[in-house]
DNA sequence: TCTGTATATGTCGTTATTTACATATGTTTG
DNA sequence: CAAACATATGTAAATAACGACATATACAGA
């Protein structure tokens, strides 16, 4: 089994999910993967009987098929879960970039920096919505560290620190561009 | 022409590495590639012009190729630089983990958390020499965005913001451990 | 009315990345 | 004194991931 496979795992643990929804919750976990590596992998899991899912005929929709978690599913999630991790990798082209961005004109810099800013506050944005409707509906439960809540509730609440920090470094970065533009002029 | 490919581009840019080196940097970055992938890429971006190498025989330590970026290499390296970026992909195994967290029990969880505190404390530890010989080294350089040292100190001042944060929220998810163990008391 | 978007799942060919194999020498650590 | 680690580059096979193709329905907006 790959590691995406312990992602979706894990993911389903919480509650059962289509492959559809999946490929939606993992890009707003950064983990983003294709709906063609999702899918095989479903039934792959599947197969090996760590998935079930119910067909689900609708009307008006394409009919779907919801993932949920077998006992063995749970267990080889919770192997997965006891081992070493890996350390994470990022895969951030934008910072890359800035890694040579005096090559480009300083207008310029600044405009990139600025979209880059205007995307993270969005995602803050959407980011908290999402943190205040869990803070809501599951006000008692995110608390209980066994509850099935917390895992997710931390997961984003990371996360959205990390947005938030993007903000204030490309802030930060924009006030270094004036400053020198300052001393130029 | 690949992303990795750019990205090698945009480190040579600041000054010649080997292959070797860019390895490190590269994980040093978060962007880890293995060298399989980097040998053969450097290769090709020297086929293609966008890179030269000077061949450097060592005595004690097996010869080497240090590459350099050419004007070529520079041209395709500012256009990357202007296009669009695709949102950062973040893959990280323990944070997954931690969404499905409740299935261990409470002490492992605790010990995976403080493991993982104790690998940021290292690389901040690190992080923070890196900077500080940065800072003393080109301490008028880095703060004109014309020089080289410029976007090589920012990004890694990046780095260094969220791997603080990291041990941050590591602290906190163990106080609302600690917090809950209290009440079960 | 046409175009785009959302829902929903799937396959297939290509490309990217990893793991393993391969070699060579000096230094450090137990 | 042996084993592990650092330096340094490379290839080959296997796996992971992406982009394009494919299908079907409903709804919103231009």
């Amino acid at each position: 089994m790959n590691t995406l496979g312990y992602v979706l795992l894990s993911i389903i643990s919480v509650r059962p999910y289509t492959g559809y929804e999946l490929v939606q919750i993992m890009a707003a976990a950064s983990w983003k993967a294709k709906h063609s590596q999702v899918y095989p992998l479903l039934s792959k899991l599947e197969q090996q009987s760590l998935l079930t899912f119910e067909y689900v005929e609708q009307m008006g929709k394409p009919n779907k098929k919801i993932y949920s978690i077998t006992e063995k599913g749970e267990e080889a999630l919770i192997d997965w879960i006891k081992s070493d991790s890996p350390e994470p990798i990022i895969r951030d082209e934008f910072l890359m970039k800035i890694y040579a961005m005096r090559l480009i004109d300083m207008n310029m810099a600044k405009s990139l920096i600025e979209k880059r800013l205007a995307i993270f506050e969005e995602k803050v944005t959407s980011r908290e919505a999402t943190l205040q409707a869990i803070e809501k509906k599951h006000q008692e439960k995110i608390k209980d560290i066994t509850s099935k809540q917390f895992g997710r509730y931390v997961f984003f609440k990371r996360r959205h620190q990390m947005e938030k920090e993007e903000i204030l470094w490309c802030k930060w970065v924009l006030s270094l561009i004036d400053d020198y533009s300052k001393t130029k002029e």
